[in-house]
DNA sequence: ACCCGATAGCATCACACCGACGAGAAGGCG
DNA sequence: CGCCTTCTCGTCGGTGTGATGCTATCGGGT
């Protein structure tokens, strides 16, 4: 079997929204290379382990075993990276991986290295190759919004219309008429379950609460921009 | 450097539509394991290679440097997949590739092992997770036609819109009516550029030939099935 | 008690797009 | 010439969406 050897590595795209942001989660490295930049969290693939398990398993451990029951969240793989000058120890092969979650109370874990969600916007230099990664996460999370019922992932287990519309509003960094989007998420079969309970305390006509339905796919898609397209 | 070493390979998902048909280019197992089982195209990546340098290399190899130009065809990385038992001489990550062919006079290299275009649906029972590999490579490929325009990829430099049309036909195994098609693809800005030229000798009125445009996204999407997407 | 602002949810209208279909244009062939 | 085939343009109705108005129902201030 010819060929060079690579290590194989798994780094995380861990988006959720927070504060009406998109926030990504990044850990600050204790060790050469890139010594105290912010990195994506992620590991090496073990001798037993698939792709996703190793993912699965650096999630856990990013944002404690709770959240991991992944009836709620999401993970998929991203692309593969391996320039041969991405990592100065040797050759690396690094998996992306994207998960979404929702807004967990605060994701420092014990003991490990710091840890923090910051806004994607405010996101640059990081080390390796990390920015690229996380730039295809970004917007592969943005396009799947477009067509799939994703968003869900980012909101709780029970939710409100203007919850869900306000990932939309952050993960595009759009505005979106409250009504229009309200017809449409209601209007598309297994998106969204009602649930006998409504919110109240809060200002204005109190919300229904959904619950994720069965759907995954959105026909026809939500469209972010009805942008022109070329110029012949 | 903790982690365990793998091999890392490169397999080609080559697809071409040949007499109305969707074709995967398969190579036939000179070695064991899984000798002379049809396999899809690959090889390992090379010390100074980035995985993308490694299946444009092969993709030459394969299909003969001459339509290796790119400027017609389109390749993009698929899913990398590492299960720990997939290769029985040890641990290898197999990064997968979509290529995009024109239907290419005839794909034996010289001296090579034996090659062949063959109809994806007649192709199962390939070497390693090859099966897998295809299945995603040909859904990415049925996906991608209707949100891009990279149907275009599967024709000769000048087409004609019926070319075009038999090729969403072939991929997404449809018929397709010919006027709302043509009204379709001729009013998307940028999708197709027609020369000056037409085509004569064949049956009916001489169709109108054209080249592929800038466009690259189509909005909105030309979708496959008015599908109902779930039930509630 | 009353009004007011705020949010949720429903309704309406115009327009774009699409599927189904008709019909004309422009070639080959007997 | 008639007739077939295929390309190309048009029409009609249904659906989905953006823009917008209106109603429902809460909290809070006076």
């Amino acid at each position: 079997m010819r060929g060079n050897l690579f290590a194989v590595a798994v780094d995380l795209v861990i988006l959720t929204v927070r504060r009406d942001q998109l926030n990504v989660l990044l850990v600050r490295r204790g060790e050469r290379p890139y010594e105290s930049h912010w990195a994506l969290p992620g590991g090496f693939v073990r001798a037993d382990e698939d792709l996703g398990d190793t993912a699965a398993r650096e999630l856990a451990a990013q944002t404690g075993a709770a959240t991991q029951g992944a009836v709620q969240g999401h993970l998929e793989q991203l692309s593969g990276y391996a320039a041969p000058d991405r990592d100065p120890r040797g050759r690396v092969l690094s998996m992306g991986y994207l998960a979404l979650l929702p807004d967990v109370p605060d994701p420092e874990p014990t003991g490990g290295p710091s840890a923090a969600f910051l806004p994607v916007e405010d996101v640059y230099g990081l080390a390796f190759d990390h920015d690229t990664i996380l730039a295809d996460g970004v917007e592969r999370a943005r396009a799947k919004l477009e067509y799939t019922t994703l968003a869900a992932a980012f909101c709780p287990p029970e939710f409100t219309v203007t919850d869900l519309r306000r990932v939309y509003e952050a993960v595009w960094r759009t505005e979106i008429d409250p009504r229009n989007f309200q017809r449409k998420v209601t209007s598309t079969p297994g998106f969204l379950i009602p649930t006998a309970t409504r919110v109240t305390g809060g200002r204005g006509r109190p919300p229904q609460l959904f619950r994720r339905g069965p759907a995954t796919a959105l026909h026809p898609p939500m469209l972010r921009e009805p942008v022109s397209v070329a110029h012949a």
